[in-house]
DNA sequence: TGTACATCAGTGAACGCGCGTTCACTGATGTAC
DNA sequence: TGTACATCAGTGAACGCGCGTTCACTGATGTAC
C-alpha cells in the first residue's frame, strides 16, 4: 500500500486523485460513510487541506468517485464469476450470488458508498451508467437463465434480474456485511442466498442440472 | 404536529425527551441519517444546546432511541398487516408484504436508523428485543406458510423467515424508499415483491389458496 | 542541448462557523408537615 | 390550607476543536524555440 503519507515524495503528490479515493475508502472502512470527512482524507493523504480542491470540488463528489469505482470493480467481480454462463447457467449464477456477498463483505465501503450513503444514482450520468452496467451482469444472468424455461412459460428477464439482484442484496445487508452491527445467523449467508435462489429459480419452473 | 419550537411553554418543557425524538425523525427525513446533530435536534425543539444531556448521554443514544421507536412501530404495523393471518396465510402475507414496503417508504427515517444508520443492534438489549419482536411477526408468518406445506416436505420456517425478510428488505433499499436517490423502475415496489414472493413460494411447494 | 516561460499541483496561513460538552445557575413542580 | 424545602429540568454563557473554504504563494514539470 503505497497511498499513505509516510512514502517520501516531492512538492507534487503525482497521484492526489488516486490516493484521495483510497484514503476515503480508509476512512469509510474504519468509521462508516458518515464519519469521514474532506479534511480527514487529505490527511491521510499527506497533503493539505487545500490540495483536493484540485480534484474534486467537495466531499460530494469524491464520495461519488468512490461509488463509481465501486461500481466497476463490482462489475468486475461479478462479470469474473458469471464467467459468460460457464460450465451452465445454474453453476455460474451460484458462483455469482456467492461473488455478490463476496463483495459486500470484504468491500464494505465500497457497498456502503454505492447503496448507502446517499449518493444521488440518477444525478451524474457517469456514476448511473457504472451502476447500470454491473446491473448488466445480472440481467445478463437472468436472461440466460430465463432462457432454460420451456417456450410459453418463459418469465420476463429483466424481473429475475431484478428479484436476483434485491435477494442478494437483502441478504448483504442485513446479514453480510463486513463491519460487524450486524444480526448473527444459525447459518452462513452465502448459503441462505444460495437456498433461497433454489427455492426461487424452482418456482419459476427452470430446472436446476446440478444434482 | 406539537413538538416544534412555535407552542409556547413554561420553563420546562413537559416532554423533551419524546419531542427530542421527533426532532430526530424530522431531521433524518430531511438530510439523511449522517446530517443531524445533537444542537439541531435542541434546536428543533426549542430548547437550549445543553438541555438534551438531561435524557440522552449523547447522538448516538438519541439514535438508538429513535431505531428503538421505529422498531415499535414497524412490529405494530406488521402484526396489523398479518392479523394474525386472516383470512388465510396467503392473503395474509401479501398485505403484509406491502405494510413492510409501506413502512420503508413513508418512514424512511424510522427505516434507516433501525438499519443504516450504523446503531449497534446487538449491544443495546432493549434495541435486540425489539427487533426481535418485529422479526417475529414475519417468523410466525413463516411458521403459518410452512404448516400449509405436505408434512415430510415441510422447509424450515426459520430459513423462510430470513428469506422474506431478505427479500423485502432488498427490494425496499434498492427500490422503495421515500427520500428519493433511487432507481426507477418499469413496475411499483410493491408489485415487483409480491411476483417475488409469489415465485418463491411456489419453489417452496406451499400452493397459494388464490386464483 | 540549453534556456525561458507557461502551466498547474500543492502550500500554509487564515477565517468564520457550528458542534459537543461543561458549568454554576434558575425557576418550576411536587411533597412533607 | 399553607409554607418550606428537595428535586430536577432547562438556561445561557463559555470553551476548545476540527471542519470547509479562500487566498496569494511557491516550486516542480514540460514544452517552445
Amino acid at each position: 500500500m503505497s497511498w499513505s503519507r509516510d512514502e517520501p515524495r516531492g512538492y507534487h503528490h503525482g497521484n492526489l486523485r488516486e490516493a484521495l479515493i483510497h484514503a476515503a475508502l480508509e476512512l469509510i472502512a474504519k468509521k462508516g460513510a458518515a464519519g469521514f470527512t474532506f479534511a480527514e482524507a487529505a490527511r491521510f493523504a499527506g497533503v493539505s487541506p487545500a490540495a483536493p480542491y484540485r480534484h474534486f470540488r467537495d466531499r460530494d463528489e469524491l464520495m461519488a468517485s468512490v461509488a463509481l469505482r465501486g461500481f466497476e470493480q463490482f462489475e468486475a467481480a461479478l462479470a469474473r464469476a458469471w464467467d459468460d454462463g460457464r460450465p451452465d447457467a445454474f453453476v455460474a449464477l451460484e458462483r455469482l450470488g456467492k461473488a455478490y456477498l463476496e463483495f459486500a463483505r470484504t468491500q464494505p465501503a465500497y457497498y456502503s458508498a454505492m447503496f448507502e450513503a446517499g449518493v444521488p444514482a440518477g444525478a451524474d450520468p457517469a456514476l448511473r451508467s457504472a451502476g447500470d452496467r454491473a446491473f448488466a451482469v445480472l440481467r445478463g444472468a437472468a436472461e440466460r437463465l430465463c432462457a432454460t424455461a420451456p417456450p410459453g412459460g418463459r418469465p420476463p428477464a429483466l424481473m429475475v434480474a431484478l428479484h436476483i439482484w434485491a435477494m442478494a442484496h437483502g441478504t448483504a445487508s442485513l446479514f453480510g456485511r463486513g463491519d460487524g452491527a450486524q444480526r448473527t445467523l444459525p447459518i452462513a449467508p452465502a448459503e441462505l442466498l444460495e437456498a433461497q435462489v433454489l427455492v426461487y429459480l424452482r418456482g419459476l419452473g427452470v430446472r436446476a442440472t446440478r444434482t
